[in-house]
DNA sequence: GTCTATGCAAACTGTTTGCAATTTA
DNA sequence: TAAATTGCAAACAGTTTGCATAGAC
């Protein structure tokens, strides 16, 4: 079984589907397989590399501009974050792992994922101290990875 | 003396031209008051921000390819920040004052500054694990703030 | 059959670039 | 006067939108 996030992509997709119907929104093979791409990729990728893979890897032909509206959609599903690494391009993930941070090399533009509680902690205290409401947060540490030093 | 940061910014200005003039770069009115606009602004000003106050507090007429030219000499002079808060629009700000990070209202957008001793040391830490050579880091904390919740 | 989703191309936004004219040193 | 800077307009990249067609329910 292709088991990843401790679920199958079949399973994954079976929910998501019955969730889709259920709002009143229709399925299309367009919203499967990008969906399908996100859940095995463990890159965060544009827009570009969306349509670009379900192509490669499915054979599928996905309009760009289908891809911006699915990813829109998914985000007011809440099922993927979006990330700006600083290039000011949008970089798309699914949101089923748990919360990370990103470590980037300003050289090569390498993502490391990173989770730290102590940090997540503090953002608590933060949020709390200036009387917000924390909904989500997004951290990156800049610097020069291994190969590139 | 109007001092920000404690200094004035006469004096800023007057260490700017001169650093200026020994990179063998050449100044301008331009400069100056972009400069200025940046130094006395407690926000985070985008391009069309910055042309429109120059125009506004000091009449003076500023192109829109000068302002990104200028923020990009001041961003390779180390002397402001780059910001993207997640509309795809690039934020400036001066680096005077001590690092900070960004706590942003996803409602009304409104950004405020805050510095954690812990989340700073955290971060290096993080670095060194994955044998990065720290350069910067940008955290931005959304939620929702006391006025929108 | 109705109503949503898609694909295309055109529009749009923020940013960059080429070039002639201007300003600085 | 030589070199850097400016302003304009055109180019550009990523993203969004209008509209006619195709597909889902």
């Amino acid at each position: 079984m292709n088991k990843k996030h401790g679920i199958t992509f079949e399973t994954f997709l079976k929910n998501f589907k019955l969730h889709v119907s259920k709002l009143g929104f229709k399925n299309s093979i367009q919203k499967d397989y990008i969906l399908k791409i996100l859940f095995y990729c463990d890159e965060h990728l544009t827009a570009e590399q969306i349509a670009h893979k379900v192509k490669v890897e499915y054979n599928i032909d996905v309009g760009i501009a289908t891809v911006y509206r699915t990813v829109k959609f998914f985000e007011d599903l809440n099922l993927i974050d979006s990330l700006d690494v600083g290039d000011s391009v949008k970089r798309y993930e699914l949101k089923i792992a748990e919360h990370h941070d990103h470590l980037v090399c300003t050289s090569c533009h390498k993502i490391i994922e990173f989770t730290d509680e102590v940090i997540e902690e503090k953002q608590e205290d933060i949020a709390k101290e200036n009387n917000f409401i924390l909904k989500d947060h997004a951290m990156i540490i800049y610097g020069l990875c291994e190969d590139c030093q």
